[in-house]
DNA sequence: ACTTAAATTGACCACCCGGTCATTATTAAA
DNA sequence: TTTAATAATGACCGGGTGGTCAATTTAAGT
């Protein structure tokens, strides 16, 4: 079975990672059905017709590139995970949450991507990926609760569900305002330690 | 000074709601720049000449139609404020949440517009109108947990600003989330109860 | 050097968009 | 009933879209 962005991937590098960016950035600036084929050519600096003959259809582009910018998103999670496994649960929430805020910082662009496609609703196959993606942040955050459960450092008898569910809510509110603020202008509104300290604590002992 | 939608406001109430339905149907379907001015009419059985006629432009349209959607909302958020000004924190959280389902139920295409406008990135006066929104739900989250804070119920020396912050986020979410599970049809893996008393035990007790 | 195969091009297609405005239909005043 | 004012219409405009394909350039094989 040959993929379909075989054409694409025997192109020189040069040239593929021209119309990565091209793409990367068009799909950062509008959402999926805003954004043209005709900038991504151009500012590609290649022709019409070279694009759909790589990419035989907008959506096939589209995938192409959430998925690019999604396995970055997984990797940064991964090297976290990997990295904290023998640190107590504040301390690797607070590194993930560290490590979210570098991801914005280095990935402007893709972590655009990722939220336009988690918040917004017109992505090609959105159902489909945003299922997708629960279930990845259900592992992720469920592991590391689980974690936590099994040292005691949260109360055993938790639901897993709901827990990972808060825990979700609140990491992804706070990249995205983060990343809005970021891209506006007016971050360091955000002192991030301040931040991450707060979520820490809240997590533990609540409002009370 | 005269209104733009004058004209608007002086036709027939019947023609109005025929247009303002239309309206809704569309801008809860698409986002705004796919929404369709076309479909609109057709909907509404009005020509196009008559329909820019009552509102200059599109975004002009939108405007009054997120307008009617917020006012909505805002009239669910006052009642139910009013409604638990005596009851304790966590009774007041619960029924917050109720009437935020009950309004997902009722108007499940207010909702949709809400929570587009909320998440979306492609609305005119994005910036301005998600800042307005933003000061609207803290002085509401804000009265409610300064009120808390004022019985001994929360912790008073909680940062305030964090504090709503993250009520603001899980409540979103739950919302959102349950609105998409809604109409994707596989509600009812929401145990609303449920997740209600989760909720409030989290923001009281925290996960330890 | 000649031929053949493959890659690249951009003019072109049908379609849809927001918005306009001369024309027509409706109502009110005389 | 005639006239004047107002409301409603939809063909039309310029512009942009995703996608196509005959023609041309480039590269490879002999």
């Amino acid at each position: 079975m040959i993929s379909s962005t075989n054409k694409f991937e025997q192109l020189p590098l040069e040239k593929q990672s021209r119309i990565v960016n091209a793409s990367i950035s068009e799909f950062a600036e509008k959402d999926y059905e805003t954004a043209s084929m005709n900038t991504v050519v151009n500012q590609a600096g290649i022709s019409k017709g070279s694009l759909f003959n790589y990419f035989k259809t907008k959506s096939i582009l589209y995938d192409h590139i959430y998925k690019l910018a999604l396995g970055e998103v997984k990797a940064y999670l991964r090297k976290v995970r990997d990295e904290t496994v023998d640190l107590p649960f504040q301390k690797r929430l607070s590194k993930i949450v560290d490590s979210g805020v570098q991801f914005i910082i280095e990935h402007p662009r893709l972590a655009k991507i990722y939220f336009r496609l988690i918040y917004s609703a017109d992505s090609p196959n959105r159902q489909k990926i945003v299922s997708e993606l629960q279930v990845l942040s259900n592992d992720y955050l469920g592991e590391i609760i689980q974690d936590a459960m099994d040292r005691n450092e949260l109360d055993p008898n938790l639901d897993k569900g709901q827990a990972v569910f808060f825990l979700d809510s609140v990491l992804n509110r706070f990249l995205k305002d983060y990343h809005e603020a970021k891209s506006h202008g007016d971050a360091d509104q955000f002192n991030r330690d301040e931040w991450v300290k707060g979520i820490t604590i809240f997590f533990t002992k609540g409002l009370k």
